[in-house]
DNA sequence: GAGTGGTCTAGACCACTAG
DNA sequence: TAGTGGTCTAGACCACTCT
């Protein structure tokens, strides 16, 4: 296996992170198996110990490994579903990392004036155009969760327009404003279904559930993107794997 | 400042991270205050780049500190009250960290026979007891979050005799076992209050709130601790940020 | 003692920001 | 162009695990 230094434009410790994922979820490495020392790895890949370490950290917070000192790394028994708490992905994203089966639902989309709520998580007037949809996810087509998404139109231009289905929100995002998200603050709490959510959702009225609030940034702290997303957890778990 | 390696036993890059806390919290470093380069912390804290770049990192996933490329690293505007979703830390620590004022109530603590779901937590059988301690956790006076906490006696002998409150329930584990807590796995749910919740949190029966239940491990993958934490999210908030 | 991860160093070059 | 963070290398030594 060769890497080369930016090859797709995406750092050397991104492009090994990739392939280990994809030996995981293609079931080349199983759970437990103990992959090569770091040294070993750095010398099959042609790239320094410290640029291992670093693909390896990153699958380490998305709990795909384990480190144990003097032992070695080895793949995770996964249990998490969500790693939601851990790193800005998108649902789509998500999925591919643990190779589950999704299916998106439209509920409704349009062009429309920024709420309070919205006006202040994306720091625009409300004159300022956002683009608004509003999904349902699946998983093995059972309903799981519900997403909205408001858009500024005035940073990502054509974003009314864009087929976010196929390509998915976040790049369409990136495409239209031409820059790269850089991170999101993501919030947690617990709300009771209405109406129309439990209806969404195929659950009871009133069910608790989870609720996160999110912000995404691109370059200089500007918000692209906010959303809201409920989430059943009675099926599917959040979960996050923390170090101390 | 001078740091020297391993001088209480920690790594060079925490005692430095924990530096770079204090001087947050005391109001030292201010909101959107700029931190010396890299190279040049790196320079007065006699330490190289890739030390002081661990330090920072530790800051950043707490959400204390933002970097933006060719910029610089700043103090970041902080709204996040629990990083909860991001490290094994305790309540304790997270309050330490964003420097609140926090108050502890006892509301039951015994030795006892596991629950079947306690049993699977720890792995551990029937007639292997545990301590179990319920706590309620005020911050400003106002009840804010439950936590029971199991505890296997076996593996942590002399638990059930130590002072957790002064302290803390991790340090005592620690201590007792003789070992360090090394990662957790945490997950993230919604739950409808009971009676007795509501009361100790003063709030309306059927609430939703947030509901985290909690493994800790030791070296091994051996389970010490596992915990179920109540939380309500309508005056604190739990939040993370999440890099891309 | 051999193998493995954890920490740390010193130096290099690149990409982005701002004056 | 100077300053700053992002990435990468090569090598070192330590702490822990297992035999």
């Amino acid at each position: 296996m060769k890497f080369v230094k930016q090859s797709d434009g995406k750092p050397l410790y991104q492009q090994i992170a990739k392939w280990m994922t994809e030996h995981i979820n293609l079931g080349k490495w199983k759970e437990g198996y103990k992959l090569p020392a770091e040294e070993e790895l750095a010398y099959q890949l042609n790239v320094s110990r410290g640029t291992v370490r670093k693909a390896i950290a990153k699958l380490l917070k998305q709990g795909l490994l384990e480190q144990i000192q003097g032992k070695g790394t080895f793949v995770r028994k996964q249990k998490i579903s969500y790693p939601f708490a851990q790193e800005l992905i998108s649902f789509a994203e998500a999925m591919e990392i643990k190779g589950y089966y999704f299916d998106t639902d439209v509920v409704s989309y349009k062009v429309m004036q920024p709420s309070e709520w919205v006006q202040n998580k994306l720091e625009v007037g409300l004159y300022d155009l956002v683009y608004y949809v509003k999904r349902v996810r699946k998983i093995d087509y059972e309903p799981a969760i519900i997403i909205e998404n408001w858009v500024s139109i005035d940073r990502c231009p054509g974003v009314d327009q864009a087929n976010i289905n196929e390509k998915g929100l976040f790049k369409v995002i990136e495409e239209c404003a031409d820059v790269e998200l850089t991170y999101g603050v993501r919030s947690f709490a617990a709300k009771a279904l209405n109406e129309e959510e439990a209806r969404l959702l195929n659950l009871k009225e009133g069910a608790p559930v989870l609720y996160l609030d999110q912000q995404t940034f691109g370059p200089n702290d500007l918000p692209l993107e906010c959303s809201r997303i409920v989430l059943r957890t009675d099926q599917y778990e959040v979960a996050s794997v923390l170090k101390r």
